[in-house]
RNA sequence: GCGCCUAUGGCGGAAUUGGUAGACGCGCUACCUUGAGGUGGUAGUCUCGAAAGAGGUAGAGGUUCGAGUCCUCUUAGGCGCACCA
């Protein structure tokens, strides 16, 4: 396609115009503003401010990437072009915007490239870095880089560490329902010696280590968090996850599990989004009951959410790995059970759940006594119990449980009604809905609600059982056997008995750098690469240091803070910085034309793939520096937005198998970045999945051309295209200059037309900004093009407020036309320019035209002046004479008027 | 299996939230312009019909003067959870 409009040398121009005068830059309560800087110009501020004299904050972020090899994809700068738009238009309006960009580094593919070639990660890593920057910064976005922060930084890894210290000595009491310093904790009866104390403060951190069965990944070399294991496999390459009991490093996320859940309902996420989160806390209310053993001290406690059904309890299951197992079962049974808990074990997660149609289980010869009625059942144990969820162990009651009623259909165990499905044609054979309890003894004819009620009063008086709250929600595994990642500032000693136990570095330790090596593979034994590392691993006291290394998740839980300032040297955020950009009291609802700060992050956007990972642990993190006091709000993210996912050209996802990616690069060089961004917001909402559509770019682009043509002279730009084969390059700036504008632009009076078209397209753009609805705030902007390509003489006092309008969206060709229509005049900064205001009045016209309906039927229309009574308009319409033919001779029933709308007349 | 969401021309999508369905763009058609090509401009483009008119928002019912929008059922697609007791 012939180019347009010189995007080629004007894009790299306002690029390095941008970069050379920070005009992005934001500042820092109590940081000097150099009044020369448009931000200080259009707020009239200079020197040293107080945050107190600075303009409302608007903190807008993106999800900053991980900078893979493969550069940028089409994906990316969807999310980066609308948070662009907003940060430009909120900038415009008068906020303080922050709104930074930088790295989520750490990572396996770089260690991979790491183990195969022995290149060392940083190098890979920094040559992405260099690459997505490039990408990034073609596309003209609005970031302030001076807040750059990459997480493999050692100054930004350093308080990665820190705040890992901060989790590990903390504990969360229960009395005051938040974390507190682990130095608050008291200390049990009988907990006197050094060791003693020592267990119980370890047992008690938020940062603890466990030797419980985790999802180990052989093909990945590590072991991965719940969150990393779909369906068995890894969510990274799909590989194999086996359960292994390991020594690893937990976080303590299931203390949060009430706040993480019920905050929620403060901020301001999609209803998909808390729903993921809700599932993934997965909170479900019931209780505990404990079942005395026949002819065995042992008491079996099982979690249920149905204690109404306790009467129907005709067996009980415990998990393979129950601890009583091997202490109940009976001699009998001994080989049976101790081959199943060995099949149980070998079993991967993967077939676990793929076997889960066909179940699977042993009698253990031992029988319990149902409390309620005391009859004698039989104790199994199947896989179907996980180890994990509850106590381990439950009550079947096949009646009015799917899982039960199979287990029970497989191995002939009885199966009684002790629920009344509402509907008596229901059967009552594995009814799991409420219903009326029957059966059941004191219960009977109870509905299921309160008979739950009154069984739960009844145990908690018995002294039997309680009203129990569970989670899903397991606490976050947080140690990775890799090399490519924060190290643990831990080391390891031996106490006077010869046990290990853990302690942390002294903050004066911090960064802790990874060793340098040789080989980046885990060594023969298993161990992480880090135990490669002799020199690095054994401390001359006898120490050793912890070889794990944190999560790629850690980094990004908290670089949002980092962002507020990111050259802080003595913590990880200035507490001034921390509480204007964060803190808020204002009103927690963001709406123009009076936009009010909101706690937190003001808006987020990022995709969909974090709802429980990334979007779990930051809230995660956030709520312990909270509640240690080192962060304003309890909530990191006030509102997000997830932007949809681009398909390829063929309504398939993009991948390099189908050979549908569309690279960024190819289409800059072809249509520039202007054009590329509004496309990537013209084709759809941005929270809708959406093809790509090269012939779309195409079009956006001659609108941009259009926009180009409304203002520039043709005669001069033929000029131009035709010097420009025939001069040097770098002769081609004055050519741009040189380009006169065109002689349609007047100072002229503008037409009530004109206006009413300009305010037209302020008020939609406006208002769709707002709500987040660019490809509308386009369209608008296209119509306005069209009309204004009709006229013949084009007032400046039109045209300008055009070009601040389209300035978000398209801010190269907009500042360049900006700067000519300035052109001899010091040009007012286009991006601090006051937001054009529109004037309602103005659209506003002096007749309208109204639909006429009979019977719901459009008939015709009729031209009423504005203020016509309702008689008038009756009038009219009764005269139009196209309605005319539906209504003679029939009876007239009805008269409806919608003010300014439409008329509608019932007729019998 | 359970939960949530979506369904509008040949395509991407609009529709003031119950009030003129198809804005805007792509594609297509015709004409004009430019040295042909591409570019640029103008007009047209839901279906049937010469017209008047009729029909039309996945399908079937319902509420209403009036339904793409609200309610019920069905179908299709997407996302999430999935032996969580």
């Amino acid at each position: 396609m012939r180019r347009q409009y010189p995007f080629d040398l004007f894009e790299p121009k306002w690029q390095q115009h941008w970069a050379a005068e920070e005009t992005f830059r934001a500042f820092n309560p109590g940081e000097a503003v150099p009044a020369a800087h448009p931000f200080a110009v259009r707020h009239g501020l200079s020197g040293n401010v107080a945050a107190t004299q600075l303009p409302p904050k608007f903190y807008i972020l993106d999800m900053f990437p991980y900078p893979s090899g493969a550069g940028l994809h089409v994906g990316h700068p969807e999310g980066y072009t609308a948070t662009d738009i907003l940060a430009r238009w909120r900038r415009a309006q008068g906020r303080h915007v922050l709104h930074p960009m930088g790295w989520d580094s750490f990572g396996l593919p770089a260690e991979q490239y790491a183990v195969k070639t022995g290149q060392h990660p940083r190098v890979t890593t920094e040559a992405n870095i260099t690459n997505f920057t490039r990408q990034i910064k073609s596309l003209g976005f609005s970031y302030d880089w001076s807040r750059e922060v990459a997480t493999t930084d050692p100054d930004y890894f350093r308080w990665t560490q820190w705040i890992f210290l901060q989790i590990y000595n903390s504990w969360f009491n229960p009395a005051t329902n938040r974390a507190e310093p682990i130095s608050t904790l008291a200390y049990p009866d009988g907990c006197d010696s050094e060791e003693q104390r020592r267990a119980h403060r370890d047992s008690k951190r938020l940062a603890f280590v466990s030797e419980a069965p985790v999802n180990w990944c052989p093909e990945l070399g590590t072991v991965l968090a719940n969150e990393e294991v779909i369906d068995g496999k890894s969510e990274v390459g799909g590989f194999p996850v086996f359960r292994k009991p390991m020594r690893q490093w937990m976080l303590r996320i299931t203390a949060f599990a009430e706040k993480l859940l019920a905050d929620l309902d403060t901020i301001d996420w999609s209803d998909s989004l808390k729903e993921m989160q809700r599932n993934w806390i997965g909170r479900s209310e019931g209780a505990e009951v404990d079942f005395q053993m026949d002819g065995h001290a042992a008491k079996i406690r099982v979690f249920t959410t149905r204690p109404d059904t306790l009467f129907g309890a005709t067996y009980m299951v415990l998990s393979p790995e129950h601890k009583l197992v091997g202490e109940i079962t009976t001699a009998g049974q001994r080989d049976a059970v101790k081959q199943y808990q060995e099949f149980a074990a070998t079993r991967s997660d993967l077939e676990r759940t793929e076997l889960a149609k066909e179940k699977s289980g042993v009698f253990t010869g031992a029988h319990a006594i149902n409390p309620v009625n005391g009859e004698k059942i039989p104790i199994w144990i199947a896989d179907y119990v996980l180890a994990t969820y509850g106590t381990g162990a439950i009550m079947a009651v096949p009646g009015h449980d799917t899982r039960d009623f199979e287990f029970a259909q497989k191995f002939n165990l009885p199966i009684v009604q002790v629920v009344a499905p509402l509907d008596s044609k229901t059967d009552w054979q594995g009814f799991i809905d409420d219903g009326t309890a029957v059966n059941s003894g004191f219960l009977d004819g109870m509905p299921t609600i309160e008979a739950q009620k009154k069984i739960t009063a009844w145990l908690e008086e018995k002294n039997l059982g309680k009203k129990t709250i569970n989670y899903k929600l397991r606490d976050w595994l947080f140690s990775r056997q890799r090399y490519w990642g924060e190290p643990f500032p831990i080391i390891w000693k031996r106490d006077a008995s010869g046990n290990l136990y853990h302690e942390a570095l002294p903050e004066s330790a911090l960064p802790l750098l990874p060793p340098a090596l040789e080989d980046y593979k885990p060594t023969a034994t298993g161990e992480p690469p880090l135990a490669r590392a002799k020199e690095w691993v054994n401390l001359p006291d006898g120490a050793v240091r912890e070889t794990n290394t944190m999560p790629q998740w850690a980094g990004s839980c908290w670089y949002y803070l980092r962002y507020l300032d990111t050259k802080c040297g003595t913590a990880f955020v200035n507490k001034d910085a921390e509480s204007y950009w964060m803190g808020s009291t204002l009103s927690p609802i963001s709406h123009s034309p009076s936009p009010k700060s909101t706690p937190g992050v003001d808006l987020y956007v990022g995709g969909t793939e974090h709802a429980v990972l990334h979007l779990l642990y930051a809230r995660f993190w956030h709520k312990v520096l909270f509640d240690l006091g080192h962060v304003s709000t309890a909530e990191p993210f006030y509102k997000l937005v997830n932007q949809g996912l681009i398909l390829g050209a063929d309504g398939q996802k993009m991948s390099k198998s189908r050979g549908n990616v569309v690279n960024p690069d190819d289409v800059l060089v072809e249509y520039g970045a202007d054009a590329f961004r509004l496309y990537e917001m013209f084709m759809g909402p941005l929270q809708d999945t959406k093809p790509w559509n090269t012939q779309g770019v195409a079009g956006v682009y001659k609108f941009l051309g259009r926009v180009w043509r409304l203002f520039v002279d043709e005669a001069s730009e033929t000029e131009f295209e035709q010097s420009l084969t025939a001069t040097s390059a770098e002769k081609h700036g004055a050519l741009l200059e040189a380009i006169k504008l065109s002689a349609t632009l007047t100072d002229a009076e503008p037409t009530k037309e004109q206006l009413k078209v300009l305010h037209a397209c302020i008020k939609k753009v406006t208002e769709d900004l707002d709500s987040m609805r660019f490809n509308t705030a386009i369209s608008a902007m296209m119509v306005f093009v069209n009309e204004a390509t009709a006229w013949k003489t084009r007032p400046r006092s039109v045209m300008r407020p055009f070009l601040q309008l389209l300035a978000p969206f398209a801010p190269h060709i907009a500042e360049e036309l900006w700067a000519k229509l300035h052109a001899g005049q010091s040009a007012p900064s286009l991006g601090y320019e006051p937001w054009p205001a529109f004037d309602e009045a103005l659209l506003i016209e002096d007749t309208l035209e109204l639909p006429v309906q009979v019977n719901g039927k459009l008939r015709g229309h009729i031209i009423v002046p504005r203020g016509a009574s309702n008689a008038e308009i009756e009038r009219l319409a009764l005269a139009c004479e196209r309605a005319q033919q539906f209504i003679s001779g029939k009876e007239v029933k009805k008269f409806i008027i919608v003010p300014n709308r439409l008329v509608s007349i019932a007729v019998a």
